[in-house]
DNA sequence: AGTGAGATGGCCT
DNA sequence: GGCCATCTCACTA
């Protein structure tokens, strides 16, 4: 289990977003155990030329500071007052652009199949929620292993045939970039947060 | 299966 | 004041 260096974000991101699906994303929890599971879905969010984007137009604000940091580090915010997003900030401190994790798939999966409505980490808002994943972890150093937050890799492949891509989800106010195919996620996994 | 409304509060103009 | 990178529940059928 490598953990992905700091220059594996600094890449195109959507280049980055198609290699994050299928790598492990590691939570500390209060007892101090990670807790694994596996990205199987996520968006990009491609900056100040992105209508999507938070950071369009080059809007900086107290919300947006940490999708200014350097590639690699957690960009995580609150939404409709009671959810919160978690996202991997990619390239740098010039271009604030940032990929959406939409859906983990909890490992290992030695553990009997999971009925639909016990699935709680098939959406942004629910894995935060099942993670406990607040502001307290914005801004944090996604490279580094002693981080509550951390991306690692296993033998797990991923084949560019097994990735989806398709408009993003919720931005139908960013017009035409709506449509733009920046949602990518693995085919056939059970954990996907919408078909 | 599909639609619609409400929860709830920070963010931005 | 209006909008939101969401989710759940209550309805229809």
């Amino acid at each position: 289990m490598n953990i992905l260096p700091q220059d594996f974000y600094e890449r195109d991101t959507a280049t980055v977003a198609h290699g994050l699906l299928g790598k492990v994303l590691c939570v500390r929890n209060d007892d101090g155990e990670i807790l694994r599971s596996r990205i199987v879905e996520v968006e990009a969010y491609l900056g100040v030329e992105d209508p999507a984007c938070h950071t369009f137009n080059d809007r900086r604000t107290e919300r947006t500071k940490s999708m200014y940091l350097h590639g690699g580090h957690s960009y995580v915010y609150l939404i409709y007052g009671m959810y919160h997003c978690l996202n991997v900030v990619t390239r740098t401190e010039e271009h604030p652009e940032a990929i959406l994790i939409r859906a983990v798939e909890p490992l290992p999966h030695h553990q009997p199949p999971l009925k639909k409505k016990d699935m709680k980490t098939n959406g942004p808002g629910k894995l935060c929620k099942f993670y406990d994943i607040t502001k307290k972890d914005d801004g944090l150093r996604l490279w580094k292993k002693s981080s509550d937050l951390y991306i690692v890799e296993d033998s797990f492949e991923v084949l560019e045939k097994q990735i989806h891509a398709c408009p993003r989800i919720g931005v139908d106010y960013a017009g035409e970039a709506a449509r733009w195919p920046l949602r990518f996620y693995l085919k056939d996994n059970p954990y996907i947060s919408r078909k």
